[in-house]
DNA sequence: TTCACCATGTAAGTTGTTACATGATTCC
DNA sequence: GGAATCATGTAACAACTTACATGGTGAA
């Protein structure tokens, strides 16, 4: 259900094909919530079939085609019902963490190579994070720009906070998986001892 | 793949039934890597069909069964190949942090609703992972008893380091995770002025 | 003309969710 | 006799992954 909320979120902006829809995945949201193509093209028809949404066709050149989707007011029901009820939390799946309850079964070398590749990791997602932060801030951010075009001035501020709120939490776990995998090396050295 | 190096990182501690097993997935490792019967049974009969596990059949009364399952030569391979190969990190998938970012298009209750569960479910979740470190440390924790019972005394501080070293990990991003909704619950008394 | 980008998908397989389904044993 | 717990699954569906497959457009 997350996708289709993401793909409404992106859509309630303004009407948008698959294919920018799907860039949006490989960007911004696809920071927060990601989904490859093959599963963004389906979801819209499946969302047209439900009647959230709707697909204008357009023609572009000779025999070149695409899709624009508008969100229909059935559409915009779903995206408030879903930020309006609870959220449907997952149990926990985490493989890193897994693996490093059993880490003295790891080859040395392994050990180390797996702490600074989650460092690794975890950094480059941190630095996604903070260029959001940057461009929300700044409001260098097209769909962000885009979107408080469209919304009154009294809600730009509430708007932009809570965007910033949300990057900022995905920041500050990145930042505790770094300095946790930093404390699993100085971990290492002390058990080499 | 991650279920199967689970069920095999349990069943090195010594042979179990497909119940006990997932008596463990209710509980301990549970709280690291979630799955339902429904999910192991059927894995540990693929896992026994690729020849990483054997079954031996035991009667229980006088028309009760159990499979007792043992790690084969094989399961013991994949385990620590897993362990030596580097993980593949999905991509972000973070619902909470998707929601966060449209909070303005929230009812105004329902943004403090999503801010306290928030920090409920990760409260709970951290009492799991706290208690889990108690019983690391006082070795209370019967895996843990029956798998240092099993291996030399000289991998036992390592073991005992590692799986109270992974835990750790998961009850800061818990941590992490209250501090963010917290200051998400400031702001929203901040935009209410 | 060729290359980057626009544009839209299908297909097969794996993993995970939810609900259903059944029966034995042990302890009180 | 009844409840908790032991014990093992199936079925239908939803979500996600990986790989494949195709063709148009626009600019250098």
């Amino acid at each position: 259900m997350s996708l289709r909320s993401a793909l409404l979120a992106l859509l309630r902006i303004g009407p948008m094909s698959g294919y920018e829809l799907q860039k949006q995945f490989s960007q911004s949201v696809g920071h927060v919530w990601h989904a490859p193509d093959s599963q963004i093209y389906p979801e819209l028809k499946k969302m047209a079939n439900d009647g959230l949404i709707t697909a204008e066709e357009q023609a572009r050149g000779s025999a070149g085609m695409r899709k624009l989707y508008h969100v229909t007011k059935a559409g915009q029901k779903a995206f408030t019902d879903w930020m309006d009820k609870p959220l449907k939390y997952q149990r926990t799946r985490d493989a890193a963490h897994l693996k490093a309850a059993y880490l003295e079964s790891a080859s040395d070398g392994a050990v180390r190579e797996f702490l600074e590749s989650h460092i690794e990791h975890w950094q480059n997602e941190l630095e996604c994070w903070e260029d959001e932060i940057a461009a929300i801030e700044a409001e260098t951010s097209p769909m962000l720009v885009r979107r408080l075009a469209a919304i009154p001035e009294s809600e730009r501020t509430t708007s932009v906070a809570y965007k910033r709120f949300a990057y900022e939490g995905l920041a500050d776990r990145a930042r505790s998986e770094i300095t946790w995998a930093r404390r699993g090396l100085d971990l290492v050295r002390e058990l080499e001892r």
